[in-house]
RNA sequence: AGGGCCGUAGCUCGAACUGGUAGAGCGGCGGACUCCAAAUCCGCGGGUUGGGGGUUCGAAUCCCUCCGGCCCUGCCA
């Protein structure tokens, strides 16, 4: 039996250049090899203050761009987390198993309420909702960021509660780290992680941005002192993310780059890579604009694989439900 | 549940005299410069003054109400 991969993505702000490289991108290389279970988090979209029309709306572009990146609804299961009501059923009954102290701990929670005015219950509580999407598919790797690393452990440590206490439910997730794909830096600042939500829009490369736009975003993207081309992180941040950029859309390594561009300079590198950007993303915009025009088709996609995926999760939900004592009624 | 303080641009606001044209800094955007950026210089936009109602010729300012935040006290478990 394959393994199974469970990951998704939430439908807010503009999907980038780095939802794809370091997301999308990979789920469509793993295609073949695990039983892949994509979910669109809308759920997870709530956590903050949401106009329901753009939910719904970023719900088809997020589902246009999976399709349109390469996932195949015939090889992984494609549906929308609101959808499957066992998500939000399960992550109450793992809302008595977490405890209030691993919440607090969270640092994305800490981050992201930091400064706000007021902060939804929702958004302190999501790691077990997410818990509750991984556990639900009996995920065995769940491909994500460094960033989200924190939340699989506290997955795994509920499941590990729950198993132990009411008996063995739940298979433990393993987080599946993305390698340099996994981090994509902002534009502006090659410091932070490319960002959906970010103060500028040349933060970020849109999929959705046509070539002047990405010509004039990679123009002014920030660059290190000193003109040598090579990858070095940490001396060179601003650098070192374009050439990754580079080299996960053609595939070529650090060192054949660094070879090739060797004493060429910043402006130079920037326009070539500006149309290894362009070129890659035509076809995805293509299909993505296609995809766009037939709603119908999406919409059936994501309906066979809501049905799929409710199977899955309607068995470990019964499960868990006998074993914390809820049924047989 | 009762009381106190508070809410002005994306952010910070001890800007806006006594009720009289809503401002600054930072950020952002554009341009110059630069191999490209950064820094620097030049320029630009940006607001339902938390929402609604009232008083007034005129409300950010006064009154009522709702929403939200912080604090004190009480009540229930």
């Amino acid at each position: 039996m394959p393994k199974r991969s469970f990951s998704g993505i939430q439908p807010t702000g503009n999907l980038h250049l780095g939802n794809y490289l370091g997301a999308i991108k990979q789920w469509v290389k793993l295609q073949d090899t695990v039983d892949g279970i994509y979910c669109i988090v809308d759920l997870h979209a709530c956590t903050a203050t949401h106009d329901p029309v753009v939910l719904r709306r970023s719900v088809s572009a997020v589902a246009a761009f999976y399709l349109a990146a390469g996932l195949d609804p015939a090889k992984s299961t494609i549906f929308v987390q609101s959808a499957v009501g066992a998500h939000s059923e399960l992550a109450w009954i793992l809302g008595c198993v977490a405890r209030f102290g691993e919440l607090a701990r969270m640092t994305q929670f800490k981050e992201k309420g930091e400064g706000r005015e007021s902060v939804s219950v929702g958004l302190f509580t999501y790691p077990v909702l997410m818990a509750a999407d991984i556990l639900l598919y009996d995920a065995n790797v769940v491909p994500v960021g460094e960033d989200q690393k924190q939340h699989v452990e506290l997955c795994r440590d509920v499941a590990e509660r729950f198993n132990a206490t009411f008996g063995d439910t739940f298979i433990l997730p393993e987080p599946l780290i993305l390698g340099t794909g996994g981090r994509i830096m902002g534009l502006d600042q090659p410091t932070k992680k490319m960002s959906k939500s970010a103060g500028s829009p040349n933060n970020y490369i849109a999929l959705e941005d046509d070539p002047d736009t990405i010509t004039r975003k990679i123009k002014t993207a920030v660059t290190d002192t000193g003109g040598q081309i090579c990858y070095a992180p940490e001396e060179k941040p601003g650098i070192s993310n374009l050439l990754t950029i580079y080299s996960l859309l053609t595939g070529e390594t650090m060192s054949d780059l660094e070879a090739r561009y060797t004493g060429k300079g910043y402006g130079f590198f920037k326009r070539e890579l500006t149309e290894v950007v362009v070129e890659n993303l035509r076809p995805l915009q293509t299909r993505y604009r296609a995809l766009k025009k037939d709603p119908a088709a999406v919409g059936e996609i994501l309906r066979q694989g809501a049905e799929r995926a409710a199977g899955i999760a309607g068995k470990t939900l019964s499960r868990a439900r006998k074993r914390f004592g809820m049924e047989p009624v």
